[in-house]
DNA sequence: TTGAAAGCGATACCAG
DNA sequence: CTGGTATCGCTTTCAA
């Protein structure tokens, strides 16, 4: 059925030249005519030459080094984008990809000396999460012109012309959050109130945006307040919600869309609020968990780091082995977490790590085991 | 750093022998002695001896061929399942694969014929919906023994020796609904009605346990009916529904666990109910939408049958190229749909069909494109 | 600037 | 039963 592809020789034999002109002009390598350089591509292209993968792996075995730069885990939420990350990597075919964690202590703390670090040490690639974009902005500029392809994980950094973002999708999160504040509550009437890091990162105000559109649309009769911004500094979001709920008597329900909930929950318990507050957070880490057995947290909306890190890898490998990948824009549904199914989600987590442990173990040779399939 | 890898040759060299001889002592091929085949096999093994798998697929060029055996698209959920193991398929680096498509018209018709043909026609590998399992259980180990792997989509066959199974976690399922369905309702008291294909299907049995479990521990103000079974057949559903309306006026919520909610709306509807009862059904297809939409059903549990067909297809992929995949039994988490996140959904579900199409243009050669990373 | 050729690691075939 | 070797498509080096 399908004819062969077209391989160097065939566009060579086709030009009359030889491989070793045709491979320099498809990796404009210097020492090229630019006439022959241009047969070439224009031959390339209408035999429709897509190289071969395989060959190119077995022959130059260098392997593409790939820089992570991330936030030390506050909460494991970097924890597990990094374990996606490993285990994307690790289920490679090619395994040609070695990783090199860069991993700065605080929001804003050493991020861009790691950056500069990732593009002094010449990766191929690099996976972000750029905590304050404007300042990543030029940063990643910069990665690009040397042809470094970037991702961010988790908060885009617009214009500065990274290669892709993987990030849970704002409107369904702020919409479901929404959605179920309304259900949850029912007919009554009541205020609700959100919190964020910042309205300026654009995440933030478009969950925001999200929520109040749902809310406004369905539940008319819930009255959404003003953001409160924490910047995650606990004092100041244990303080302004502590402020809010004393101003705001009718309050029926607040919205975490960060990970700061602790101090959230903390003021409403110090306020003696917490039974009457309907509470839905962001994430899933230890401190949560008892929040959410109890029923304090009515649910939370899981933004599956381990998911972010795992298609943020294959993004950007494929890019470089291929040249080109599917999408650069990925927005994933969030997982809700409740009592009922918070089990199964803290399994998946812990399998991660247990499983990390196995891969190191060595394996069997391919003929050995096709036994039973058991 | 990491010492290169052991070859073929690196095992033929320290035995003395030849490579031809270590390469049909690893495949046990014809025409070793067993002396030697031990041989080989112990200093494989000492060596850590990992086949390269571009350099396999460089000189052995033949393509793995698998096939999908499925339901025809009574609803889009078949249709998904496909479109996700095309995809999957199609992001491959190594390009390998043969995907052989045999769908029968409807469940337990043309299932076994279809199986028999895949064996027949000597394909590599085998995914499967086994909707009935104890009749196809026979035939996948017919498959197993004739070294043909068999994963299974959406329903497990236990006992069947298949290489591994893709499915909904049934617990988180039927957590998640119990959980919102309590939460919707509120405190006040009344019976829940459930909807299953059959008690006998695994699956159904187990969501059943799992919405019981939740709503018991958590809501005992609700109280669970005997589950109504409707084996897909529109007028059994119907018919169960109506009567259990007129037997059962305090009922308050319905959880339609299989995708047939269609007739179980319409007999709400028929019996006046439809504004009185929270219905929180399964899945996502296009007559369901305007039930969400007007919020008739207040939230559908969505079995991502596009991640499940990716998914069943790497792990087949991964088990033929190396031999061993990383686990082969998921249980994926659901998505929740509600009003507010149901276009998300939608755009997602045609972003699939649309990708498709541009995925047949030429692509660059990969110097070309490397450009701004727009 | 170009052409020729030596690998990369595994497969498969052919002669011993 | 075993050893040797051409081959896959590409990269890279060395001559010309």
């Amino acid at each position: 059925m399908g004819k062969p592809p077209t391989t160097l020789r065939d566009i060579a034999k086709a030009l009359g030249t030889s491989i070793g002109s045709v491979h320099r002009a498809l990796h404009d390598n210097p020492g090229v005519s630019p006439l022959t350089k241009d047969r070439v591509l224009q031959m390339a292209r209408t035999l429709g030459y897509r190289p071969n993968i395989a060959a190119r792996y077995l022959s130059s075995k260098k392997n593409l080094r790939i820089s992570v730069n991330t936030l030390q885990g506050t909460t494991s939420f970097w924890d597990e984008v990094r374990t996606g990350i490993r285990e994307a990597a690790g289920s490679i075919l090619l395994e040609n990809v070695e990783i090199e964690f860069r991993t700065y202590p605080r929001l804003g703390e050493g991020e861009e000396e790691a950056f500069e670090a990732a593009i002094r040490n010449q990766v191929d690639g690099i996976i972000t999460f750029p905590s304050r974009p404007q300042v990543l902005r030029s940063w990643i500029r910069r990665a690009s012109r040397a042809r470094i392809p970037v991702v961010c994980v988790a908060t885009d950094a617009p214009g500065s012309g990274r290669l892709g973002i993987v990030a849970i999708d704002t409107l369904a999160s702020g919409s479901i959050a929404a959605d179920l504040m309304g259900r949850f509550l029912g007919p009554r009437e009541g205020s609700i109130a959100i919190t964020v890091f910042d309205m300026a990162i654009t995440e933030h105000a478009e969950k925001y945006a999200a929520f109040e559109s749902t809310l406004k649309t369905f539940y008319p009769n819930l009255h959404l307040l003003k953001p409160i911004e924490d910047h995650d500094v606990e004092a100041e979001g244990y303080n302004k919600c502590r402020r809010l709920f004393e101003k705001c008597p009718n309050l029926a329900g607040v919205y975490v869309t960060t990970e700061a909930s602790i101090p959230v929950l903390k003021a409403a318990r110090d306020a003696k609020l917490l039974e009457r507050l309907t509470i839905i957070t962001t994430d899933l880490f230890p401190d949560l968990v008892p929040q959410i057995r109890s029923g304090a947290v009515a649910a939370t909306i899981y933004q599956r780091p381990r998911a972010q890190g795992q298609i943020a890898f294959r993004m950007l490998h494929e890019f470089l082995v291929e040249g080109a990948s599917r999408s650069h824009q990925v927005a994933l549904p969030p997982h809700l977490v409740m009592r009922g199914n918070l089990d199964f989600f803290l399994q998946r987590q812990s399998q991660e790590s247990t499983r990390e442990k196995r891969e190191d173990q060595p394996q069997q040779p391919p003929g050995e085991l096709a036994g039973d399939f058991a």
